[in-house]
DNA sequence: ACAGTATGAACGGACACTTGA
DNA sequence: CTCAAGTGTCCGTTCATACTG
């Protein structure tokens, strides 16, 4: 066994500058009222020793870990790894850590105890990504640290940031009935998804603004395989000639289906998906889809956050900030046959 | 402003229950020698209060935050992301929480600064995923907190879980073989990527050992955009009847530029990917490809790191964990045209 | 002597004061 | 009276030790 690694305490510095701890301390958090030459002599004690403040200390005088939780169900769907890849990235140029939790599942319990695991932790505020409360949807979190909700359900009460699924929605139907379909099927996400009723809901809109006539929803689960599976069955039907589908997954296994089938994309049957993952390009036929910009949400979920935390909890109740997707028109799209 | 939130305290909880804090710290820690009926009233003062141990106070006093600290330069990579998500959920069961930084580039010094911000965090363990250290490679990291690497650079002196790189590279690379091609391509990863090395010394082995003629590697960046750029020039080289591509995002855009020039796969050329994303059955044609078990390398790495903690640190020197590959045959290799 | 409980250090750092020029 | 540097007490827990019926 290793003999036990002690780091080196202020008190360690100290006396290795000749100082008090209390001077170390000044340097360390960049106060003025210190001698630029002994600044410069606690400096170099500080490197000698590898001095590191313990946050720890730090944290229990002052209250704040200089930590960010973050909750997020799964980190398989291609934007929650984007979000909480950019929300990592501007946590830390702001000088904040990332705590990381995943719920059991997505009910008001499992949140909660997510939640509270987090805040038993000492993190300053919590972004949850993606949070869908199946069981319960007005969840009362337990205040006092301030929170911020990415893609999710908005019907609480905390600010939130989300890419603007009516306008690429809207787009994506659009662009298709443009195209002169005379209407479109849709492909939905699951329905206990916010994203994917927001999509569903802008599509029907959309729809209805044209006078055209509305499909029954289809429903996947986000994965290929659904899109396969929904496209079997939507290939048997000839007046389909357009779909719109709620991610880029499920429309690759959907033009599979309809490959299989006979049906040609998009000779015979218009595709657009959504989110424009960086392998939509290459997709046989190039997917026409839409842009969303997983970054800027994590970063202003962050920047929201710390708002929040600068100038006290939510100052002007519920605030929500508006990404705005992008049309990416490719090759899976087309004027309908005939 | 809302009036600050003060959480309560063990001597909160003490008072209401009629106890000494002493008491309130032996339940807190499911400690023995409490009367149960003085259990059970200090439990409910906890749960009327709302108690939560401070976890910095805690710290402070035992140096151990129940806290991992994870280190991963990008969360894009299909397999990062994966891995993260098993190391978060073992972690949980265990009862430890993830504190996740980036690194600002693949350098020594980046990968030492995030490093040592974590171990100032108080993480009492470090996993490092896909760490190449680009210009230094047998980086010393400071000693004192115990270490595993998943999928890096085994060089170092510490435990590591690795996808068992070569197994996989073989396999695919003798399956092309055995179909009767009469040598395989490789369009390998970034020459700095430990796994990308891994992999092309593996084919280039089984080549060797099986006579073959050895073609020169050509290098992508993992990138689908990259494995097009590269399938554009292998097209034009009739003799190419099969290539092994590193990753399966790759072969989709190298499959697409043989597609454009008119070679068909598996027709004309067989093309095999590595990773076998959720997709990659999905691709046109369905693409055979090599699958890697991701949740057992993050499995593995809270557990190798766990025994570190419970045994004192690295109790046989460098141990490496293997996860076993296995090849997926699909519809993009068939035996070599004529 | 024994169960159970109370007590007073630390732990490392920040902040309100105080002191010395 | 300003500016640098030092002193003392506290943050919430745990642990060793002393105490009590």
């Amino acid at each position: 066994m290793t003999e036990t690694f002690k780091p080196p305490s202020q008190a360690d510095v100290a006396a290795l500058a000749g100082v008090s701890s209390q001077t170390v301390s000044r340097v360390a958090n960049e106060r003025s009222n210190v001698d630029e030459e002994t600044r410069q002599r606690v400096l170099s004690a500080m490197q000698v020793l590898g001095y590191r403040p313990n946050s720890a200390a730090r944290a229990l005088v002052t209250g704040r870990f200089r930590m960010l939780g973050v909750i997020s169900f799964s980190l398989s769907a291609h934007g929650n790894s984007r979000t909480l890849q950019a929300i990592s990235e501007a946590a830390q140029t702001a000088g904040y850590s990332v705590n990381l939790v995943g719920p059991e599942s997505q009910t008001g319990g499992a949140m909660r105890k997510a939640f509270s695991k987090l805040t038993g932790q000492g993190v300053d505020g919590i972004i949850m990504i993606e949070a869908q409360i199946l069981d319960h949807p007005d969840l009362r979190l337990p205040s006092g640290v301030p929170v911020v909700v990415a893609d999710g359900d908005p019907d609480q009460l905390h600010p939130s940031v989300d890419n603007n699924q009516a306008v690429g929605a809207e787009a994506a139907t659009a662009h298709l009935l443009g195209l002169g379909h005379r209407t479109v099927w849709h492909l939905a996400g699951p329905q206990d998804s916010y994203s994917a009723r927001r999509r569903a809901a802008a599509w029907f809109s959309t729809l209805k603004r044209a006078g055209a006539p509305v499909p029954a929803v289809l429903y996947g689960d986000w994965s290929a395989g659904s899109g396969y599976a929904i496209g079997r069955r939507l290939a048997e039907d000839k007046d389909v000639t357009a779909v719109f589908v709620a991610n880029d997954h499920m429309a690759l296994g959907l033009i599979k289906a309809l490959r299989e089938a006979g049906r040609e994309v998009p000779r015979d049957v218009s595709v657009i998906g959504y989110d424009d993952i960086p392998e939509s390009g290459f997709f046989h036929p190039p997917l026409t889809t839409v842009h969303q910009d997983f970054e800027e949400v994590g970063r202003l979920c962050v920047s929201l956050l710390l708002d929040q935390l600068a100038h006290g909890h939510r100052p002007g109740g519920e605030e929500r900030s508006m990404v705005t997707p992008q049309l990416v028109v490719r090759e899976s799209t087309a004027p309908p046959p005939r």
